[in-house]
DNA sequence: GGCGCGGACGTACGGTGTACGTCTCACGTA
DNA sequence: TACGTGAGACGTACACCGTACGTCCGCGCC
């Protein structure tokens, strides 16, 4: 809290604000667990009472929110319209992938709690004045979004759902594949090794190149330039 | 329990078991909501002492993913090998979509918990023998499930959220929308009725079409047949 | 008849989110 | 300078959670 003293000299306690409170908790995220996540263990972060944390954040679901917020605020979005636009939307793609490698904790929360604010809506708004600017109608646009969001989702999904059943797999040791009935999974045997190492960076170029390549053969209007 | 009558009448207390149990669960979730699931709930449920279910289950976290593999396990595989691959595959990725439709509650807790039992390789297995007939090699196969996978998977992670988002909205009405910067925004702000109206069914086949398409354009040895 | 044992059960502990009331203190006004 | 006022930090309390541990009962086997 702000002491009598109004000097410019650093205080010991500066002042509990929302953004001090999310931060802390990216931070304990990144640091332990998404689960490890508490109104109480952010209040001992901060050297503060759990209750105060009530003044700046209405519940922990909206904590939960602001961490994702936050945690998309961090897109790079960086782009150079000299570029063809196939490669430009590849960008796109690829920052919302690479915030995901920088905060690999936090994306559980980001993947399951809606966005609303500003932040949120950025990566929207270029999304869609690319497709615009590549010829797509409106609707389109807002399609191809969609479609590019989902699988930007669903391959970051997917890769920490695929380390924590590598995880178990180490656990287990492969036995759980050798006991698995070869008539009715000769495919699945046959590709064990191939299923069982796991590049998520090449994956994850391989869908993007079929949806993006997919995209040239929408109809669009003649493009502007380029 | 069995009680020491064995007779065929039905009992009231019709032993317990991990089936039941993890029946209970989904039955719960889906009647009220993904985080109402609790051990106490389910015990309640079943008309059982909460340490029960530990006899059968061995945490809750094992519970939930018996969740997921029972949900998984509802995929409707017919497949019909006369038709094209392509629409074979899109018939694939729409039965985890049915699933989906018919058990919306528990799909945050499918995308969330991984799958390793027989049940849940079963999709798998089909994809990579429907790739392999295509003439895909193994290693394409792969990434081709992975990629369909993370479109289906995000898809439907984006659905969900979507709804919460638009629950949101009518709480707060267009308001958000409207008092957006016209400057930083405007193709959001444009095409904001897009934006807002959706129909899940159209954008999920939409990207479905961009990724099936895309595959005609993958290397692939002579088709068999068909 | 006795015994072992699987499974249902109760108790208890540490942790969680948060409603509510209290207290302190900087600040505007008289 | 005195006083009301309001914001914000705080402590207490409650209901609920997952689950470790010990008890107890009834069935199947010797």
């Amino acid at each position: 809290m702000a002491r009598h003293v109004t000097s410019d000299t650093p205080q010991p306690r500066p002042v509990l604000t929302r953004e001090r409170i999310v931060l802390a908790a990216v931070e304990l995220i990144e640091r332990e667990d998404a689960d490890a996540l508490s109104m109480r263990r952010v209040a001992a972060e901060l050297g503060v009472a759990v209750m105060s944390l009530y003044n700046h954040v209405p519940n922990k679901d909206a904590l939960l929110e602001g961490v994702a917020e936050h945690v998309v605020s961090g897109l790079e979005l960086h782009d150079d319209p000299s570029e063809p636009w196939q490669e430009r939307a590849r960008a796109l793609v690829r920052a919302f992938r690479k915030v995901a490698h920088d905060k690999p904790r936090c994306m559980t929360i980001v993947l399951t709690h809606k966005i609303d604010t500003a932040a949120g809506l950025r990566p929207a708004e270029r999304a869609l004045a690319l497709a615009d600017a590549a010829g797509f109608d409106g609707e389109t646009a807002v399609r191809i979004m969609r479609a590019l969001l989902a699988y930007a989702l669903g391959a970051q999904m997917r890769e920490v759902g695929m380390a924590k059943m590598l995880g178990h797999l180490v656990e287990t040791g492969a036995e759980s594949w050798a006991n698995l009935d070869p008539d009715e999974f000769p495919h699945v045997i046959a590709l064990a090794s191939e299923l069982a190492t796991h590049d998520p960076e090449a994956d994850f170029e391989f869908g993007l190149d079929l949806l993006i390549g997919a995209l040239d053969r929408l109809p669009r209007r003649p493009a502007d330039r380029g």
